[in-house]
DNA sequence: TTAGTTGCAAAGGCTTTGCACGCGC
DNA sequence: GCGCGTGCAAAGCCTTTGCAACTAA
């Protein structure tokens, strides 16, 4: 079993075999689907998997903190399982392709005080755009 | 005639009354309204107006680069007229409230050439996220 | 056993589209 | 007058919801 399906069990997470599929499916580096995507995929391992349990156990495993959404790229929203490692996205103008990036600066630091309008700031989300190979 | 719409028409914008209401409603700082709240805003100048026309209208803007599309917040789009000046975003997470924020760093040369991945990189959108005043 | 999960189908929010009419240039 | 812009209504995409049947623990 995954390190990701062990801690959700431990979290009391019930394990049935569509929350198993989608959490193989999301299993990986730079992997940022869509929920349709995962349903796809899903679909290819347990074809009975319906689009509802799909976005139903998304949700969660976002509200679990396991998960994150992405909505840098086009209309749906896209689930990026790299949640456990801080990181940034660089994402492709031409064709949409994303890669999870690490900067070595500290965004936060850089907003200045009287910048923050008297926010409580806890976190900086950083989307680079430029042109991958394939497309320049 | 504001600074937009004269820019606009220098460029052979047909100007009719349903852009110069759209343009008028998104003038200001800190504006990110969503399409709909603009087509509310819209219709209190200007009642006939359709959905439609602001959508086209939106879009327009975004593609002549007058108006930002911002993706961070919620479901629908928002859009931000202030796109002649670069800035940043920072969205408190209990009632959704955006401000624009000038960083002081360099995001781009925080980005390592080995997290590049061969990508030409050309800009850097951050979201820093937090609490309002209000809703700490 | 039993509380939580699934699948279906329908509804919902946001956005786009096709086409006939209208209006800025 | 010409050609682009507008409004309407319908369709489309993505997502959520209600509810009865099912199943992991």
């Amino acid at each position: 079993m995954s390190d990701l399906l062990q801690r959700l069990r431990g979290r009391g997470w019930r394990l049935t075999s569509q929350r198993r599929v989608v959490a193989e499916v999301l299993d990986g580096d730079h992997v940022h689907l869509t929920a349709d995507e995962v349903h796809l995929r899903a679909a290819g391992l347990l074809p009975e998997i319906s689009r509802a349990t799909v976005y139903n156990t998304l949700g969660e495993l976002v509200a679990l903190g396991e998960v994150l959404e992405v909505s840098t790229v086009g209309r749906a929203k896209r689930y990026d399982p790299n949640a456990r490692r801080p990181h940034q996205h660089l994402v492709c103008s031409g064709c949409g392709t994303v890669r999870d990036v690490h900067p070595v600066g500290d965004a936060l630091g850089d907003l200045p005080d009287t910048e923050r309008y008297g926010f409580t700031v806890g976190s900086a989300e950083i989307t680079y755009r430029g042109l991958c190979p394939a497309c320049a």
